[in-house]
RNA sequence: GGGUCGGUGGCAGAGUGGUCAAUUGCAUCAGACUGUAAAUCUGACGCCGCAAGGCUUCGGGGGUUCGACUCCCUCCCGGCCCA
């Protein structure tokens, strides 16, 4: 269940309910993938403010398998994380591993074929069992399998992505209201569930795609009277160059009904988040805060993180320049902490932060343990980034 | 003292007459990363130059050759063996 208590022109403030507790929006999972945040643990999450999750269907699927976690009592039980969990459906897989390496499975009407590069073995997927698996999981949001396609195919893949995932999304709808009632599942218990919009950088597929699912049924105005959950924005929302595409992403969120959640996969940057929250977008995933920590880039607030949405929305139709992406939008800044002129600076990684690292530690030691390359490293990093994430999705909840 | 093997760019270590400013790894210096095949990947890395290109290099000195990191002589330094 979805509630919007607020909204400042298209952005919005609501509220989630769900099997393991209600989330704020918006708001921001990180991914946690395979069942962990790579070098996190769940008191560094806790200790950032972290709460909903991102897992994975086709990893956790391949590792540790559902039998396994069937055996664990779910992955809330597995992972020991007590609040709501989001499965992605596999269908970024799709796109990460078989679009961009061919050789590394087929998608077909039916099913999707993953061929493992180390051993060969295959694994397939089909709507349904996507579906199933997720069930299994015991997650409080789900997706359906989309096929999601690199933006510079060209516009007749895109359309064929698209009429593809509109089909797989009206058959993963049919076996989320089998599975619902095969085992029996309330609906103070049930499981949000997300479809994807597709459509590649063409306003006209974008929109002709969320026309169909809105038949489909995936809000609680189109849809029976369950009310079914949420629009995903798939596919990336940048173009070749990184630039954000903000016509699209402004013109898909308008059509999606407005009691529907809007979920953003996938983004983004910190001024991705905030242009996308500002066109209505409630929900974002993304991996930026931990893998870019990991790599040394740290996330700093700039005066408090000062910035309007207005100021935001007002750039709406500019391009976004080279400079803006580098600057954050002016309400942040970055640095490399691998960088050589970190070796004697010994000031605080960022004054406006509190977490473990800005607490402890001098850039100085930061820079020491990027360079001795050990984990400790990265997992300071890769949690004052989340921190730095968590805190922005605060500030959007007070605009 | 005699014999022997070896001394290559910050380090390790290829190269054994021209295609060598010199493979590769490490280190260094930058960059990238957007529903995680990512503790990963790119690029630069003798000097000058935006570049084309030019200049100086493979322990020191000398020699052979059209041409030497590569062959010869000698000196210096190191490892090993014999006295």
């Amino acid at each position: 269940m979805f509630e919007i208590s607020a909204r400042k022109q298209t952005a919005r403030v609501g509220q989630i309910t769900t099997k393991n507790g209600e989330i704020k929006t918006p708001f921001f999972m990180p991914d946690a993938t395979r069942g962990f945040v790579k070098s996190l643990s769940g008191n560094d999450l806790e200790n950032v403010g972290v709460g909903p999750m991102v897992v994975n269907t086709y990893h956790l699927f391949l590792s540790p398998g559902m039998e396994l976690i069937r055996a664990a009592g779910g992955v809330h039980r597995f992972m020991n994380w007590s609040h709501p969990l989001l499965s992605d459906s596999g269908g970024f897989q799709i796109f990460s591993l078989i679009h961009k390496n061919p050789h590394m499975g087929k998608i077909t009407e039916n099913e999707v074929v993953f061929k493992s590069p180390v051993n060969g073995a295959r694994n397939v997927l089909t709507p349904e069992k996507s579906i199933q698996i997720q069930f299994d999981l015991g997650v409080d949001m789900m997706v359906v399998l989309d096929d999601v396609p690199p933006n510079d195919y060209a516009r007749e893949r895109i359309a064929d992505s698209v009429e593809r995932t509109i089909r797989w999304a009206e058959r993963c709808m049919i076996e989320y209201k089998k599975q619902l009632k095969l085992r029996n599942i309330e609906e103070k218990n049930r499981p949000l569930i997300f479809c994807v919009i597709q459509g590649g950088e063409y306003l006209d597929l974008r929109k002709h795609c969320a026309e169909e699912l809105i038949k489909i049924g995936f809000s609680a105005i189109g849809g029976p009277a369950l009310g079914w959950d949420g629009y995903g924005f798939g596919a990336r929302h940048v173009d070749a160059e990184g630039n954000f595409l903000a016509e699209v992403l402004r013109e898909t969120a308008s059509c999606i009904p407005k009691d529907a959640l809007r979920f953003a996969l996938g983004v983004g940057t910190p001024e991705d988040i905030v242009r996308c929250h500002s066109y209505g977008w409630d929900m974002f995933d993304c991996v930026i805060p931990t893998r870019e920590g990991r790599h040394g880039r740290i996330f700093l607030r700039k005066n408090n993180f000062q910035f309007s949405i207005s100021d935001f929305q007002s750039k709406l139709n500019d391009e976004i320049s080279t400079d803006q992406k580098n600057t954050g939008g002016g309400f942040y800044e970055t640095l490399n902490i691998n960088n050589g002129k970190f070796k004697e600076d010994f000031s605080v990684v960022d004054s406006q932060c509190d977490c473990e690292l800005c607490k402890n530690h001098t850039r100085s030691y930061l820079h020491h343990l990027f360079v001795s390359k050990d984990p400790l490293g990265m997992r300071l990093a890769a949690a004052h980034n989340l921190k730095f994430y968590m805190e922005l999705m605060n500030k959007l909840k007070k605009q």
